[in-house]
DNA sequence: CGAGTAGTTGACGATTGTCAAGATGGGTGG
DNA sequence: CCACCCATCTTGACAATCGTCAACTACTCG
């Protein structure tokens, strides 16, 4: 992903031609429509691994959606370090949690060179009241997220930690699988540490999970590098009655 | 609150003289924009204990603002039974997830005898269109929502047992303290087994960890009366910086 | 009043965290 | 191009938190 070339003449890309179009972008638009939305939005920033979207406090502004890369968003805690919220691929948004009180409540940092397009809220929400589409998706996306923090919620208060790796590895196969990239060989962008801070696990347990998975052939993995060997019996464990059954034999 | 008395007559109320006004409603709204909210909200609609809000995979077709009583929502897992998503009090909203897909992601069931609003979401959406100020407080109800699950994350990522305790009784004492409801003393209407699953925790250590409480001066329980006798240690318990010194005083 | 559900308590064990030491590898500068 | 360095990762030993199991108590509701 990181040796992706992108031509530097497509940089500039409208929304009209972006290949997430259809991601970002709901259904039905006219063309008029959609050059509206794209003379309000700021496309193709590039941020750098370690690069500040916003932080905890920060105004709000607008919001990110990823195009390329990756980024982590989280809470900082006085003492214990920060808590990872989520991990953002390609055609994901950032930042929804910074309407209700127009400052964000969490801070977001690329994971590696990633380009983002920023859609200042204010003109998005205007835009919104004369494009009944458009709004409808925006709703829809705000309850998508919440959808998925209510999985997550779920992971971690049901879930052991066999389990959550499981499910955050189908997690990333299944989302980068539909940007087109393979679901069974990718390259994670996030370190050990930042998996188990997501996860609610110690490095050392998601260390000694990724043996486990090879030593028993559900995926090979070298450093970053992930190989989904057994995409059956690593979905069987996440499907917790068949776990259970699993568990055992592992 | 169980025993509290409504008089019929006032059980038709229109949003215009809704006690839960200000949470329900934003600011700045004209007489006639309330007129044209409350035409499409159904009010005060009786639900006993027990009774179902709505069902995971239920079409999605309102929202459901609590006005009295309490509410839970859930997912329900195939063999473990459920994983409680949150407890929704007087001028909370249930249902906000249902939006993504047209169908409810979760299931959500009144704790006690509750009373609700129900909004149709088609109909709101329209109105939103045409009052701005209508359709940023709905932005903002989803983005809170964000907000308040991605705090539940870090509790259940970065909290051990006794924080997340300390943690969930001060969030409902702060929230049923902005209903004007005594902060320090008052009623839960879910039962430890519920108390636990919500927090990932056994039944039995929510238990003990009362006893615990109890013994250290924290709160007096009584089933599900609470009185919260040391508010100040409490709240140092979640600030996990002072929490660290604590533990060992416990 | 009786039955069943919810809550409590204790004993025990397993999962997972912590600590410490060592290995690996990417990146940088000579 | 090589070598060194630092961050990341791995591995093992040990400990602690919390879950499980089981028995018992106490409400609540019909």
């Amino acid at each position: 992903m990181k040796d992706t070339v992108i031509p530097l003449d497509r940089l500039r890309l409208a929304c009209k031609e972006c290949g997430l179009a259809t991601l970002c972008l709901p259904m039905g638009l006219t063309s008029d429509d959609v050059n509206k939305l794209s003379s309000v939005i700021q496309t193709n920033r590039i941020y750098h691994r370690g690069d500040v979207l916003f932080r905890n406090g920060d105004n709000f502004a607008k919001l990110y959606v990823v195009k390329s890369g990756s980024v982590k968003s989280f809470t900082e805690q006085a003492e214990t370090g920060e808590q990872i919220l989520g991990f953002h691929l390609p055609g994901e948004v950032v930042g929804l949690d910074g309407v209700a009180s127009n400052l964000h409540q969490s801070s977001a940092v690329a994971l590696e060179t990633t380009a983002c397009c920023e859609m200042p809220f204010g003109q998005l929400e205007k835009l919104t009241a004369q494009i009944p589409s458009l709004q409808h998706h925006l709703y829809r996306l705000f309850s998508k997220e919440i959808g998925q923090e209510n999985q997550m919620l779920t992971l971690l208060g049901r879930f052991n930690a066999e389990q959550r790796l499981a499910a955050f590895l189908l997690s990333i196969s299944t989302r980068l699988n539909q940007r087109g990239l393979s679901a069974t060989e990718f390259q994670l962008s996030m370190s050990r540490s930042e998996i188990g801070n997501y996860l609610g696990l110690a490095v050392e347990t998601i260390s000694r999970l990724f043996r486990k998975f090879q030593e028993h052939g559900l995926v090979e993995a070298d450093r970053k590098r992930v190989k989904i060997t057994n995409y059956q019996q690593l979905t069987s464990m996440v499907d917790e009655h068949e776990a259970n059954c699993l568990r055992h034999r592992l």
